[in-house]
DNA sequence: GCCGAACTGTTATGAGATAACATCACAGAG
DNA sequence: CTCTGTGATGTTATCTCATAACAGTTCGGC
């Protein structure tokens, strides 16, 4: 991912240390909560962190093997599950990727602007709680999980595109 | 679709006349434009609407021929792009499922309230334009296209709910 | 130490979408 | 009228995404 078109800008990939601290964080708080932080999960967020991007299953799946052996798509398909019930991860549906989440808490409501061109994407939060809420519940809808996923050009690839 | 719980409650498909007169009316917008209305984007443009809530496209591709013969993908995919490309049609990612649009206008912003239990949808008009556009703004970004989709429950699913 | 629940490994397959290339239909230029 | 290029279609094959099903394992609680 990211590099959809010919310049390629990265804000670049967190750290190695910012990942071990995220990394570590996260196994605390589901460990205190409760959950199993089990290798395969640990490994998933991981690669998540470290692609500060959204990345694709079957590239989580290519990657999973330390050793460069990849794993079975079940074990990163459960991993990816767990991780997104638990708040740590997203799925990004328009794209079919998923991508480490970036705010804090559990299971909260996610908007993305993603970048066409270059893959980046900005998570933001839900600006549009009321709004939505608001149409849904005139529609008489109970709504329990939103998706919002906003394409257009990120600041970089749109700088690009006017300099041409 | 539409059948995922037990108890199936159908707002009813459009009735054969409706479809009728939604179909002539696109042929004629489109017509009108310049153009192609060919039989294939006619014919997914019918089953769209005749299905009157999201079709999975591979639904599309069996229902395709008039005398059972299933169309092959390409022919039912490209008239959805077509279909999507002039605002007739949306994809919902969230589901992977593809339905007529509702609302007039050329390539409008929509959203979908999704009833996670019978399948059916409403189609509400963009009430997010002013917050998700700030949001983007804010970040930097310029936005082309949304898709926004809450899952949740109709109000009949509701209702069964509660009186369970 | 035993039991049940949750997690993992493995095989296979189902479901969604597109690449590539040949052919065809049609509108506009000459 | 015929040439010609663009856009649409037909066809084959393949690629990507995701999950079903079942066997085996780990781990906490009793």
């Amino acid at each position: 991912m990211g590099d959809a078109c010919h310049h390629h800008h990265d804000d670049g990939p967190p750290s190695a240390e910012a990942v071990s601290v995220s990394l570590a964080a996260a196994d605390a708080r589901l460990t205190a909560e409760g959950e199993r932080m089990t290798p395969a999960r640990l490994r998933v967020l991981e690669l998540l962190l470290a692609a500060g991007e959204p990345v694709k299953a079957y590239d989580l799946i290519a990657r999973f093997g330390e050793d460069g052996q990849p794993a079975k798509p079940p074990t990163v398909y459960r991993a990816l599950e767990f991780l997104e019930r638990k708040g740590l991860a997203h799925r990004i549906a328009s794209i079919s990727a998923y991508v480490a989440c970036t705010e804090g808490g559990p299971a909260h409501a996610a908007a993305f602007l993603i970048c066409d061109c270059c893959g980046a994407t900005a998570e933001v939060t839900a600006p549009l709680a009321g709004a939505l809420d608001r149409a849904a519940h005139d529609a008489g809808y109970d709504i329990v999980r939103t998706t919002v996923e906003a394409h257009g050009r990120c600041p970089a690839c749109r700088d690009a595109a006017e300099a041409a």
